[in-house]
DNA sequence: TATTGTTATACTCTATAACTATA
DNA sequence: TATAGTTATAGAGTATAACAATA
């Protein structure tokens, strides 16, 4: 095509014609959503997430959480603070290394998490409502297989 | 399952389970990649956006694509005062109604939306590189599909 | 010396409200 | 009165660097 001109589009929607574009704004909207579910529970997509990893393995450190996450370091810590000053986790010092900390969900967290898991399973439900099981199965597995080699990132 | 606890789960990535959180984590993932691609225009993202809206829509006002573009009206002003400044794109008054402005990129702004267009479908084709061409049209329109009743977001 | 967690702080990003000019 | 665009500014969110405790 000439240097001179950008070839026409069509006018409806010209970047909804890149995959990146949609990827992208999907992300936005899926997290929107995400945040709306846990609003009534007083938590963000963040607390659900690091409470979902203590749940299934107790020996991470922050800074682990912080690389699985994606997260600075610095804001694991406050929201490390917020979990446990409102009684969903505790710090302890780990036995082998003491400059890490052991988190575990306390009952309560636990109790929290297993609500905060519902209303999140059912806001995913209505966001992937206008697939079928299969077609839901399918994306699941190509955004995996996408997201694979870039995650956990980098920190720049 | 028992209120007292919450279910084990796989060690290696339990959020990797929730399509939801793939979906977050991969517009994180493309969006990075997007702005790491353009940087060397010097643009981001947003440039990109809406230079391609107003290369595909003359009669787009500022609001106009601050709607479909999700963004708030006073960062579209900055947007376009940083596109014109750099002789990307002009400003001139609607005749039939003064108060909007259409935008109209200038030839400069064609020939680097042109590069920016080869730059976005190159590390486009670099991220989908592990689908084959079914799957990523397969995705293309899943997530289009999924999209479509959230977009543009009614704003706050 | 290096690493974990922490704090303070500066920086970016965004949204809010108030204004103007046009309708 | 309402709308398009603008400005100033406050608020949220983030990352940077420096520090204490431990390895």
């Amino acid at each position: 095509m000439p240097a001179t001109g950008v070839p026409a589009a069509p006018a409806g929607q010209p970047l909804a014609q890149h995959t990146g574009y949609l990827l992208i704004k999907l992300g936005e909207v899926t997290l929107a959503i995400a945040e709306r579910a846990l609003a009534p529970l007083n938590l963000r997509a963040r607390h659900f997430n690091v409470m979902t990893m203590v749940a299934a393995d107790i020996t991470l450190s922050q800074q682990d959480l912080s690389g699985q996450l994606g997260l600075d370091p610095t804001i694991m810590v406050a929201l490390v603070d917020d979990l446990e000053r409102r009684g969903f986790l505790r710090r302890e010092r780990s036995q082998k290394d003491r400059r890490r900390y052991v988190l575990q969900l306390t009952p309560a967290g636990q109790r929290t998490l297993q609500r905060a898991l519902t209303v999140i399973e059912e806001a995913e439900s209505k966001l992937l409502a206008p697939l079928n099981s299969h077609e839901a199965g399918l994306l699941q597995e190509l955004a995996g297989r996408l997201l694979a080699p870039h995650w956990p990132p980098r920190h720049t």
